[in-house]
DNA sequence: GTTGCGATGCGCT
DNA sequence: GCGCATCGCAACA
């Protein structure tokens, strides 16, 4: 299998940048998962991503350069994971929506003990878990430094669809996932939150 | 296999 | 305050 390390492929459009994420291998320290499902997110145009209402402290790395990580908070205990793809000023990334563990099984199952194997980094927040990605590694430059994306030459059949879980435009395609892969997540409509009480 | 709901804390208005 | 790019568990089909 042929690799390379060409972090140029994570420039450009969110839509032309999600696909190519598809099958390459996210590292940090021994763990290393194979991704298998990506969500583009852009910036201005877009009112589903974080970006579409301009610059804040919480949104701050996905306005930087490309090829480095955007890490977010929500549900108030899950991180998320972003590539940012669009240059300096601009706001566009892809969420690392879920993947395969490859390397460091013994790792990824002390850190998921109730999850199977399948189940390891099969969404946003637990492949973040799996692999360890915590809110330290929001602005990570993934051509130096612990996290590294190594691309993967091999075409995959690639299926797209509408994105999971959004309040605001949920229905654009722009949902990429690895045909067939029982790692990708379940798709679930965003459903209306209930007030509790 | 599905559907429903509570947990939980930060950013934003 | 309110809402959230979610998850895990329980209950049910």
């Amino acid at each position: 299998m042929s690799r390379r390390t060409e972090l140029s492929l994570l420039r450009g459009a969110p839509l032309e940048v999600a696909p190519r994420l598809l099958g390459a291998v996210l590292r940090l320290g021994d763990v290393a998962v194979r991704l298998t499902e990506v969500e583009a997110y852009d910036g201005g145009n877009d009112p589903g991503s974080h970006a579409y209402r301009g610059e804040t402290r919480r949104t701050r790395s996905m306005f930087g350069p490309s090829g480095h990580l955007y890490c977010y908070f929500t549900y108030g205990m899950h991180v998320c994971a972003n590539v940012v793809c669009r240059d300096e000023g601009a706001a566009g990334a892809v969420l690392l929506r879920a993947g395969e563990v490859i390397d460091g099984i013994g790792t990824a199952r002390g850190r998921r003990p109730k999850s199977n194997d399948r189940d390891l980094a099969r969404g946003p927040a637990r492949l973040c878990r799996t692999l360890g990605i915590s809110l330290d590694d929001d602005g990570a430059d993934l051509g130096e430094g612990p996290i590294t994306l190594t691309f993967d030459d091999e075409v995959d059949t690639v299926s797209t669809g509408p994105r999971v879980g959004l309040r605001h435009a949920p229905d654009w395609p722009w949902r990429f996932w690895i045909s067939d892969d029982p790692t990708v997540s379940l798709y679930r409509p965003a459903a209306p939150q209930r007030r509790r009480g």
